[in-house]
DNA sequence: GTGGGTGCAAAACCTTTGCATCTGC
DNA sequence: GCAGATGCAAAGGTTTTGCACCCAC
């Protein structure tokens, strides 16, 4: 090791210790700063890609244009909840048997996929 | 009216007679241009933008960063392929008894969907 | 000294807006 | 003349890069 990677290090305690799962380059900064820890957007920027690139974290582009990071955990979609606002990890529910009828259907191959729900998260559900 | 819409209606037109269906802007420039119909970014965008508002044309916003839009046809998702790029799009496979078990599990409700394939398209999968 | 990590500034990229101009009624 | 469409230029927001500096070994 050369430096230690301190802002690596502050983002990953961040994402294993918050319930917010997907980040914006702006909520670390924002969130860093709560921390005391003042860190430039191109130190979060680099940071967060050499977690990408060990396979640690995992981009997301959604909706809104702006890039934001997940842990990378097994496999699930998302919510993004048209009350709040925010993005919601749910389990995912496809099974392989609907990507044969597609794979047969359509001629293709699937390897892969993101499933981005919308509607409302358990807390802006009217019960 | 005031002045005749030129390049929504040239917009229109590709987008109705391309096999292409998800346009970047840069898309509409370039194929613009070799109809020789030059026209800024700014107008490309109003003009689009017009036809989003009412709904004839859809917005998409994929893992590129970059806007898309597609005709405003009956529901389906997408396929990215990860051989050629292209956005395909594929027929819808969800059915809501699958939503119903997830609103079931995680509490949520769900109102929408946008699901995004990866794999491969019919023209790059090996016979 | 060397190898990475960081900060600062600026570039790059794409989207969006302001403003003047033009067209067709 | 008016309303809407277009072109040009520039602003905005976010991501990305260049470069100098700094820390731990």
């Amino acid at each position: 090791m050369a430096r230690k990677p301190v802002i690596s290090a502050a983002i990953l305690g961040l994402m294993r210790g918050h319930a917010r799962h997907a980040w914006t380059l702006e909520d670390f900064r924002a969130a860093l700063v709560e921390d005391e820890v003042a860190a430039d957007f191109s130190s979060i920027f680099r940071a967060v890609e050499k977690l990408v690139a060990e396979h640690v974290v995992r981009k997301l582009i959604l909706d809104d244009g702006r890039t934001r990071f997940e842990l990378s955990e097994a496999h699930h979609d998302h919510l993004r909840c048209t009350s709040c606002g925010e993005l919601i990890a749910v389990p995912c529910f496809l099974k392989p048997a609907d990507f044969a009828v597609l794979e047969r259907d359509a001629g293709i191959v699937v390897s892969g996929h993101h499933l981005v729900l919308s509607g409302l998260c358990r807390e802006c559900r009217v019960p």
